[in-house]
DNA sequence: GTGAAAGCGCTAACAG
DNA sequence: CTGTTAGCGCTTTCAC
């Protein structure tokens, strides 16, 4: 390849001219440049110019699984965020393996200067890890247990999953099954402790026949389904944590013969691309995903600046939390007449 | 941070001994070594390194669209088939945006030692560019015209849309409508000169008015439907050519209120995550998406070698075609009893 | 405004 | 097996 060497000899400067020409500088020679430039061929070296000055103009992304809609459109907010600000935008996908987010972690603070990520666990190690080279950090969705002191971008999950108990309750529901998300991740903890005060809060037991642990993926709502639906007293309504998983248990509905919402009522966390289409249209707890990666974005950028220009002065973290919002349709009916006594 | 040369001397060798070391060569002192390195903290720089290797030991995949199940999928197969080759995958989404796509090649091309993409379309000059950096390339799902130098992994979209044609023939379909993809795209072209060619086999006559042409995006499927139903002589089926622009034709359908299948039959190109639980279930042409990624990573490693070795002898390229297969649902029917004379 | 020169951290001859 | 050293391509003092 040819080098900044090359150009600067075509063109009868110095190198360091070269480089100034590229920095925008006014030099003497500067179409001189521009045409030994252009006649050459010539690109800067990126792997060159990081190992000189530190900075990557480049940002990374981690996320746990690309293929779950809800990742993938947060993805696509950060890049829609990033690009005016001319960085890149790198994407690791970790599959929900610590090893792998580790690796993606060491890899990409190595080519970028700020990592958007939703770390695997509440106990995940690696990001405190990665606090310590100094590379700015924003957590989305997901949070860490330990050290504060790290942008984070979260949505209302407390919120969300009130509102579903309240519709669910409005509708006579008493006896409410549901499949919550991985107690070490912040989306499933708070999800699920939210569950369990706003069952409290309109006086229902949690009945632990009717309550499942999965792990956000479809297997384990196929799995959680199945033995809710084996419970000696089956729910009129059932909650799920998490898109991936309510899909797993509505493929399961269907093929043991249940039918929504005559026989269950459901209403999942997460909106799905294909909600409004499904048989019956599904009822949801709809966050922002778009949104998300971008607010998370913006938090990095007031952080690390515009490329080329000098870093903004340190500030305090931030703490955005995004408001959900229940999106009714048709999976969720009035609960059945009672059997037995009930509140009404 | 803490660099090589720290190292060096707390465990009181050379730079050079590190860095054999961390080869894995067997050298006298590698246990100071080794505690030198645990004590300090160490992490090779990535960027030293490549600087002076010109290697990177990772590679790149651009897909037009990451909130595609399709490309997301195929992002899964990659990586699952690089990981134990130690090779790092860094995604770039093109957003269909032929500039971003400029953009992100340019900077992958220089991070990465290969690269998995996508073209955006056949015309597409980006990847010739890329081609004379000397960089490895594999197209995969989409391929450009000139230029046959490259290893390209494609499905077989002519005998999907035959055996899609067929299928509604058969069920004695004679007025089928199509929503095409791009014809400056490989699969947009191919499908639809299939679909053609399909019809011609029949003897069915292509009528203008119930023929579209879309851009793979769900708003397109949508615009395209609602014309195609305005058509005097309304289509008793449709070919929809891709899984996004399906999504956005059976919402304009269900919002119409037409029916399906009762109204209208519908075949899609693509299979869905939730295909099965759409009302109805999606009668689809469904082809290898993780796999797909799958052959295509394995192409680039054949190229490539193992990261440490030496770089396996060039050879000829290779094009892998993978079969693809008709998933019947419920979305297609026998078609009502004809107004007019036609074929049994 | 400009050029010479040092050096970012690492690897790969090379000589021992 | 080991250490010395040059140099990958660039930016950034520094002196002019």
């Amino acid at each position: 390849m040819t080098n900044i060497q090359d150009v600067a000899k075509a063109a009868g400067v110095s190198t360091a001219s070269v480089t100034r020409y590229l920095a925008g500088q006014t030099i003497r020679r500067a179409d001189a440049v521009k045409q030994a430039i252009d006649e050459l061929g010539y690109r800067p070296s990126h792997v060159a110019r990081s190992l000189k000055t530190g900075r990557h103009d480049s940002i990374g992304v981690i996320v746990p699984d690309i293929s779950n809609p809800f990742f993938a459109a947060l993805v696509k907010g950060v890049e829609r965020e990033m690009r005016p600000h001319g960085m890149q935008v790198i994407l690791g996908n970790s599959d929900e393996d610590a090893g792998r987010e580790e690796a993606l972690v060491r890899e990409l603070s190595q080519r970028t200067d700020g990592i958007i990520m939703a770390p695997l666990t509440e106990n995940d190690e690696i990001p405190l890890a990665l606090m310590k080279t100094g590379i700015a950090l924003v957590f989305v969705d997901r949070d860490i247990s330990s050290g504060p002191d790290v942008d984070r971008v979260l949505v209302d999950n407390a919120s969300g999953v009130r509102q579903a108990v309240d519709h669910l309750v409005g509708l006579g529901h008493t006896r409410i099954a549901a499949i919550s998300g991985p107690l070490d991740s912040t989306p499933g903890r708070m999800r699920h402790e939210a569950l369990l005060s706003s069952f409290e809060h309109h006086g229902i037991a949690a009945d632990d026949s009717l309550l499942r642990i999965g792990d956000f993926r479809e297997a384990s709502g196929r799995a959680a389904i199945q033995e809710i639906w084996a419970a000696p007293q089956r729910p009129t309504a059932v909650f799920v944590a998490n898109n991936l998983m309510t899909t797993g248990a509505l493929t399961a509905l269907m093929e043991m013969g249940v039918r929504v919402p005559s026989d269950l009522s459901v209403v999942g966390f997460d909106d799905l691309p294909l909600a409004a289409l499904l048989d019956p249209p599904l009822t949801v707890i709809a966050r922002p995903d778009v949104d998300q990666g971008a607010a998370a974005a913006r938090l990095l950028v007031e952080r690390l600046g515009e490329p080329g220009q000098p870093s903004p002065a340190p500030h305090p973290t931030q703490s955005l939390v995004l408001p959900v919002e229940l999106v009714v349709r048709g999976s969720t009916i009035a609960a059945p007449a009672l059997p037995e006594g009930s509140p009404a």
